[in-house]
DNA sequence: CAAGCTATGATTAGTAT
DNA sequence: CATACTAATCATAGCTT
């Protein structure tokens, strides 16, 4: 180096900037985040593993859809064990109309985030129902010490957050109609119950 | 209190310790840092999501062993791609994502829409779950009629349910921080329902 | 038991290698 | 894709309410 220019130093970056949190633009910009912030955020996890020495996985797939994952102790037996109270097959009956011109969506930001707040307080009811049932935790009990009082309790619960859920949808329905919607317009139809089980569960619980 | 000596101030915190990355001892220091980090955790990943524009899905078992997720567009769809999903799948997600690309629409509404059509995709078969259950009507039947494999059926129906509606509140909580939130963000839990199945029936899922 | 507070430790944007 | 560097921004440990 310039022992004899000492002025000579590297360009003192500018330092950290604030950022706006939406995609950013440049693809060579994209990467390079996704490599600190990937590291970033496997950091964390494994942190979080082991100051409460819990299980953990996480799978993120890059820019360029390559895969990485993250797992306590390793992402397998995580994923294992989280799909193992679930369904691993779900039909996924993805409508890919997605075309709508977006002149149409010239609406006012405002009112996007108005019903965005609904939907907050919407989800907080909801989400005490759930966890109203949660609490029950009758699934745990033997069926034989359910009474009629605790099934009509639950049968409650769940017409409750059945009509909150359709009041929800027809709502976002109606305020956005612009919007693409996931199969047929007629949504609210009556679905079988053989058909849905056969639609998340593909066979007999397979798994 | 001590009127006369104004000294008095509001402890002022001593403020952030360093801490060595090891097990915490306490357990209730332990579910407090689990929250926290948990909630930082998931502010991340959805950053990263929306910075690089890439799918991620994490599983996280709290000290309590329950199970936590976040996932972008969900974490089954992510969960699917990595353990080998179909091609028409990952088809349709990125179709759907292309659409949104145009740079002519104000971001913020652009991202507010985005969200919307995911609500509404996800309210669909959110919508489309609870209608299947109402169907069932099995809580008007007498127990004595229900058959192990129908109590099977119905409650998997159910955790599917609980499970949906904790992951979309997650993701949107964790989007729009900036929105009112009423009540408690660790409403999310998720439900035993294995030991319940493992009781009525002792019918085990080979997972 | 969940939810603020605040000083400090930790992360990272921008850039170059 | 991954690292090195620096100045700012961000996250959070320990407490309090």
């Amino acid at each position: 180096m310039d022992v004899f220019n000492h002025q000579i130093k590297k360009t003192p970056t500018s330092g950290r900037k604030k950022i706006e949190i939406k995609e950013l633009d440049k693809n060579s910009n994209k990467q390079v985040t996704f490599s600190k912030r990937r590291a970033g955020l496997f950091k964390k996890a494994s942190e979080l593993c082991v100051l409460c020495n819990t299980q953990l996985a996480i799978i993120v797939f890059s820019p360029a859809d390559k895969p990485f994952c993250f797992g306590q102790p390793n992402a397998d037996a995580v994923l294992r064990r989280y799909l193992g109270g679930t369904l691993e097959f779900e039909a996924s009956l993805e409508a890919k109309d997605n075309s709508f011109s977006h002149g149409e969506l010239n609406t006012k930001y405002e009112e996007a985030m108005r019903v965005l707040e609904l939907e907050r307080k919407r989800m907080d009811e909801i989400e005490n129902l759930a966890k109203a049932w949660d609490q029950g935790n009758w699934w745990d009990q033997p069926i034989d010490d359910m009474d009629v009082e605790q099934l009509e309790q639950y049968t409650i619960a769940m017409h409750e957050l059945r009509r909150k859920l359709t009041e929800r949808a027809d709502e976002l329905r109606f305020r956005f109609p612009m919007l693409p919607y996931g199969a047929n317009p007629n949504a609210t139809g009556a679905v079988n119950f053989t058909g849905f089980l056969n639609q998340i569960g593909g066979k007999k619980f397979g798994f």
